[in-house]
RNA sequence: GCGGGGGUGGCGGAAUUGGUAGACGCAAGGGACUUAAAAUCCCUUUUCCCUUCCGGGAAGUGAGGGUUCGAUUCCCUCCCUCCGCACCA
């Protein structure tokens, strides 16, 4: 039924592809749509044709876009599917609008679920991991992704992790990475320590269920509050993040201006500071607070009347401290110490008491009480019958006469000694001035960001590269000697020790420095420091006498779009910026920000719930592959919902997706008879001169094909909505069949079909490429869309000749008028007067106002 | 409590700068084709009301108010919902 290449070749065209040896490239079209077929020879032609295959082309532009790299489970779940169609849409736009594209993909190999699966099976991490990699490579090429597959990434891999060691030991020469014993939270069911950010709402961010629980362990910090000020203060770069991500990574870092009072305990004469950020309410400080942890506990036991009766209720506030809350409402609790501290501005003296809801992390550990102007004060104080003073009113108004709530807004200062009378702006500058003119305090800055504890008590992870020597204490490993290597033959128990800490070979080791017996460091490293950086190494992932190659990086970066899920708001987004800012500080990069733009995309959820096998409502991507081929997936997954909302699956819903692209297969194959030698004028602007006169209905067909072109055109440039893409797509199917009678009886010409199909399928190559390529095949081309340039839509023939206007009166839609695009506004306003309609509505009435919108409607304002 | 989304038919969702609300798809109902089924094609489908088939009217985007010739869109008050943070001094 349709052209074959050879005979094309016979008219005299080249046509590398028809003699492609596979035999299946270059025939013609089957009558039915077979996508396993299809898809299949489609991903072989293009792997043969390394046709997403990117090098480094000076003088290109280039288009770097990165997907959040997997996991390897074992198998790819819908949010990897919806997450890499949207970045393979944008990539392939990008292509064909002529950009040079890196598109990469990787493995985030390392990690707990490998070692658990290992410990349950008995077998080595490494073999879970490699194999789920190859499952998963399969699956990801069975979706038929444009990735650049020969620069795939594997954390595991000691040419990668070599790397993670040899960024920990220029941290460690800067400072940046330190050892320190530490409070630390730890979860009973990964059975290793967990980041701060790595906790949520008590509970491991792995199992909801699962209590953090508290341990003092020795562990390796990364600085990253060095860099708080540098996160924030970059974040200026950032203008094309979305806003919310920017918002959460600015809690998280939690900066606050404020002043350090010294206090001193007065029956030691020993220092005691607090921190406030309210410093006008000093004096109003009625009880001084400390942390159960604070480091001066232990000498107000030792020194107390009753040691003994202090010391076991320090301890029941410890255990009803913060730290061990898992609900949100603690109620406040807390002891007095028989200590007082006084307050330099007054000389006061103040009860210290040890209060269960002071951190001991943030701050000094210890907080001044404002009960009148704190609500937390307040509450603590009301129980424990402690005195309440108030020192600041309200600007304009009176206090009230009971306070039944702190009054925590700036106001005016009463009862503040020589403060008295000023604002609580002015109060808090001269208050702080004036400490620091006086020696007893200074502004300053607070951050809730803490350091990065990256140790992990696991073995599947990058080693530490830190050996212990008694004679030299810790020492690090050389770079030369970089990497050290994870032994590969250990027995994991899952005991909560590290399993290194039983590989004798692996611990016994001589000393770098003295050459005298040492022990190396048996903690992993958290796999976020894998993850921090990964995106670098895939611009040269063979590199091997650096972690990255500056030409490549130079060339590629920056990122120009990440596509990844929300969850990753404040945790691999900080830690990459943070790892990119210390890439600067050692010379590696030239910039400070990785990513010139992030998408976060919506989850795939079904009955109301995020997919989960707890919940029994999971869809196998693979399975759906085979039922309807990717490219139905792919179209589903764009056309379901917008791609930064939740999206539903719904049964039905790809089942309508899959009848589109059958009938988008069954109307080309039965038009494109004959198109081989035809050229369309798709992309010449403007027309040529010679181009034919355009019948009534090839108008109407052009330029609806024109329209849905100019709107898709302008929608990947920037809003990304692709439901409506596909929607307008499907009109123009939808337009096509309509006029069925019309190309059946050869009214409208091959030029304009071929035309109109080549837009058709020229779209269609972005959201499902190998039906694309078919479909491209069919109508008398050859090769991969991909190296299509992406057409330009011709504004003339996109533009109405006749519009419908609808007829207001009053506000109220009365009829529609046809109107000439170029009609002026008194033929439109005669026209519309001159209505049947209209007149019936206007009779009896007076005409007060006639608006006219252009292009858009009439209003007429009767009384 | 604080911060940020969001609320439109039976469902997913359109309406991009204030200008025809419900595009497109799903589901449902009816019809054609078929011995039959599947597939496909055609028609109907916001709600209510009037009407003899033609056709016509009113209401309607969480609720109430405001601005405007005109509001899903802007402003105010409130309700619901999702997400993030949450004793950070």
């Amino acid at each position: 039924m349709l052209l074959c290449y050879g005979e094309r070749n016979a008219s005299g065209r080249p046509d590398s592809q028809a003699a492609h040896r596979d035999g299946t490239i270059g025939r013609p079209m089957d009558t039915n749509y077979d996508p396993q077929k299809i898809e299949a020879k489609w991903q072989k032609f293009w792997e043969e044709q390394k046709l997403f295959d990117a090098d480094i082309a000076p003088g290109r532009r280039k288009y770097y876009v990165l997907e959040m790299l997997p996991y390897p489970s074992g198998d790819i779940h819908m949010g990897h599917v919806r997450n890499y169609s949207i970045g393979d849409a944008l990539a392939r736009y990008m292509s064909m609008k002529g950009f040079n594209v890196l598109h990469p993909i990787g493995w985030d190999s390392f990690g707990l679920p490998a070692e658990n699966a290992a410990i349950k099976h008995q077998r080595p991490p490494a073999e879970f991991t490699f194999a789920y990699i190859d499952r998963m490579r399969r699956q990801l090429k069975r979706l038929g992704v444009s990735y650049d597959w020969r620069r795939e990434v594997t954390t595991c891999a000691p040419e990668y992790y070599r790397w993670n060691q040899w960024f920990f030991l220029k941290m460690y020469e800067r400072g940046l990475a330190y050892r320190k014993k530490s409070r630390v939270n730890w979860c009973p069911q990964c059975e290793t320590v967990l980041a701060n950010e790595q906790v949520v709402d008590g509970c491991c961010w792995r199992h909801e269920d699962t209590p953090v629980v508290e341990k003092d362990l020795e562990q390796w910090f990364l600085k990253i509050t060095d860099y708080a000020e540098r996160l924030l203060e970059d974040m200026k770069e950032l203008v094309r993040w979305p806003e919310r991500v920017l918002t959460m990574q600015q809690n998280w870092i939690g900066k606050s201006k404020g002043t350090e009072v010294g206090f001193s305990i007065d029956e030691l004469g020993l220092p005691l500071r607090v921190f406030t950020t309210r410093v006008d309410t000093i004096f109003g400080c009625t009880v001084v607070f400390l942390a159960a942890e604070h480091p001066l506990i232990g000498k107000l036991i030792a020194a107390s009347k009753e040691p003994e009766k202090l010391r076991s209720e320090v301890e029941r506030i410890k255990n009803s401290s913060v730290h061990a809350r898992v609900e949100v409402n603690l109620e406040k609790d807390g002891v007095a110490t028989g200590f007082h501290a006084r307050n330099p501005y007054n000389g006061e003296l103040v009860p210290i008491w040890v209060a269960n809801f002071v951190l001991t992390e943030y701050g000094t550990g210890a907080v001044m009480a404002v009960p009148a102007h704190d609500q937390r004060d307040f509450e603590f104080c009301t129980t424990f019958n402690l005195p309440i003073r108030t020192v600041i009113l309200p600007k304009d108004g009176e206090p009230k006469a009971k306070l039944e709530a702190a009054f925590t807004e700036f106001g005016k200062l009463v009862n503040s000694g020589p403060y008295t009378g000023l604002t609580s702006e002015r109060a808090i500058e001269r208050m702080t001035h004036d400490a620091e003119a006086d020696g007893f305090g200074k502004g300053t800055i607070q951050y809730r960001i803490k350091d990065w504890g990256i140790s992990r008590q696991r073995y599947w992870g990058t080693p530490i590269p830190m050996v212990y020597c008694d004679a030299c204490g810790v020492v690090p490993v050389p770079a030369s000697e970089l990497p050290v290597l994870l032994p590969a033959d250990i027995k994991l128990t899952g005991t909560g020790q590290s399993p290194l800490a039983s590989v004798g070979e692996f611990v016994t080791t001589t000393c770098p420095k003295c050459g005298g017996p040492a022990r190396r460091e048996t903690d992993t490293m958290d796999t976020f420091v894998d993850s921090s950086w990964y995106f670098y190494r895939y611009t040269d992932p063979k590199t091997d006498s650096a972690p990255i190659s500056s030409e490549a990086v130079n060339y590629w970066f920056p990122v120009d779009q990440y596509i990844g899920g929300i969850e990753h708001a404040i945790l691999h987004l900080i830690y990459m910026r943070f790892f990119t800012k210390v890439m600067k500080d050692i010379g590696l990069v030239s910039f400070s920000e990785p990513v010139a733009r992030l998408f976060t995309q919506g989850m795939v959820i079904k009955d109301g719930s995020k997919m989960s096998k707890s919940k029994g409502n999971v869809v196998d991507p693979t399975a759906m592959f085979e039922k309807y081929g990717a490219d139905t997936v792919r179209l589903y997954m764009l056309f379901a919902a917008p791609p930064e909302k939740d999206l539903d699956w719904s049964d039905t819903g790809i089942e309508g997706a899959s009848r589109f692209l059958n009938r988008v297969y069954r109307t080309i194959s039965k038009y494109a008879e004959n198109f081989g030698a035809v050229e369309s004028l798709l992309g010449k602007l403007p027309r040529p001169a010679a181009s034919p006169e355009y019948t009534a209905e090839e108008r109407n067909l052009l330029r609806k094909a024109h329209q849905v072109l100019r709107h898709v055109t302008k929608d990947m440039e920037d809003r990304w909505h692709f439901n409506t893409d596909i929607a307008l797509t499907m009109e123009l199917v939808n337009e096509l069949t309509e006029m069925d009678a019309a190309i059946s009886e050869g009214r409208i010409r091959t030029e304009v079909l071929k035309e109109t199909l080549e837009i058709l399928v020229l779209i269609l190559a972005l959201f499902a490429p190998h039906i694309a390529d078919e479909l491209w095949e069919g109508i008398g081309h050859s090769g991969a869309t991909l190296r299509v340039a992406w057409p330009a839509y011709d504004p003339v023939l996109a533009a109405e000749e006749e519009l419908e206007l609808p007829v207001q009166v009053n506000g109220k839609l009365r009829t529609r008028i046809r109107v000439a695009v170029d009609a002026s506004e008194d033929d439109i306003r005669q026209f519309a007067v001159a209505d049947e309609k209209v007149a019936q509505y206007i009779d009896g009435h007076q005409v007060v106002r006639v608006i006219i919108v252009p292009q858009k409607l009439i209003n007429i304002v009767v009384k």
